[in-house]
DNA sequence: TCATTTTTGTACCGTATCGCAATAAATTCG
DNA sequence: CGAATTTATTGCGATACGGTACAAAAATGA
């Protein structure tokens, strides 16, 4: 499915490289922080080969995150899906989440999407968009989580398959606030575990057999 | 304790409404977004007035969050410490915190710490600082109103206090991070219900008498 | 070899930005 | 009234910003 370069001068860069170096500036620097000139200096692209490429600030912005989200579904469905029973699941979940949280040099630089554009999100639409569109895939995911282990009768037949899984959204949220104000890996572990326990115990796991 | 103005040219501003005009723009146009002009424009104090009355741009910023604090400290204090039923004194905080965050013409403006200030907490190390403190905080508080709830036998004496006031703070930043993403208020009040409750339901109360 | 195609590099434009200097206005004290 | 003091206003200067135009460079095809 490779795109064979037919003609002209060949692309001194790769776009999939480009892109993470990309959201690692963003990442480092906040959305509006971030300017063309940093990305180019982070790209090795020359800002009109970063224009080319991908368009304006925010869509070179949201071809970054775009493919984080595609590169990272596979590792955190697989986390959430392939464990069957739920609590080493989320247990799975949380700590692969804390860790990509954790990622920075100086310090834990959070959630490539929550914890950069939550600024933007009152002054652009579209960005704002983009924030209210991913709250609504994590809430999805976790409830077919959920309704599967309750249809596996590791939860009662009455749990509140919504309740529970905007519990557990809010502890991925939390996550990536504490990681970004630079709450350590550690304690961000400790806290995913002891807040899964709880929703687990709230949600009634291993009351009725 | 009012400052009488003792001599020269009286001042056409009054501090606490321009940092609250301040504060309103940071919300609208986030931290970076927010450009000194703006702020002049939203105060109606001329730039160099501003840079006199409270310094740079994150000076102002720090004074106007600083004076929101104070001046919702007393009502969270009192919807949290009033109350002697910790269920209604959780509803009410949260209803009170939701009607904070639902702030806004055109969409809630959300939390003006969370929502503003997290894409700038790597890049600026005050600002990070702020934001830490401010979690801290938060959670501090709760654990305060649980130890007293736990005190008063309305949990068990064997809560975990330290992972119910997070799970309960995983809240705070749940709605932040939901009003900043564009949820209308019904929504964040019903989330905010059924969170407290399950939490509640996870600590045992109503459970050892 | 020479035209064609694609990417790269340089330079530029209009605007916005922060921070401050210099001056004008409004008030109190003597 | 005049001197002193505090604030308000105007304007400047240097830099940074997003975005683009244009020409040089590096490849392919005939």
């Amino acid at each position: 499915m490779k795109e064979k370069s037919a003609r002209g001068r060949p692309r001194q860069y790769d776009t999939k490289t480009a892109l993470g170096a990309a959201l690692l500036e963003f990442r480092r620097r906040g959305y509006t922080g971030t300017s063309l000139d940093h990305l180019s200096e982070a790209t090795k692209m020359a800002r009109p080969s970063l224009y080319a490429a991908f368009g304006n600030k925010r869509a070179i912005y949201l071809r970054a995150v775009a493919q984080y989200v595609e590169d990272s579904a596979e590792r955190r469905d697989g986390a959430l899906f392939d464990e069957p029973s739920l609590a080493a699941a989320l247990d799975g979940y949380f700590l692969a989440l804390v860790a990509i949280y954790s990622e920075g040099d100086d310090r834990p630089l959070g959630c490539p999407m929550l914890s950069v554009i939550t600024g933007e999100a009152t002054a652009d639409p579209v960005i704002g968009a983009e924030l209210f569109a991913a709250l609504g895939r994590t809430d999805a995911r976790f409830r077919d989580r959920i309704a599967v282990a309750r249809d596996e009768a590791q939860l009662p037949p009455t749990t509140d398959i919504d309740a529970v899984a905007e519990m557990l959204s809010a502890l991925q949220h939390s996550l990536a606030q504490r990681a970004r104000a630079g709450t350590a890996r550690p304690e961000l572990e400790r806290i995913a575990r002891n807040s899964v326990a709880l929703i687990l115990k709230a949600a009634g796991a291993g009351t009725a057999p």
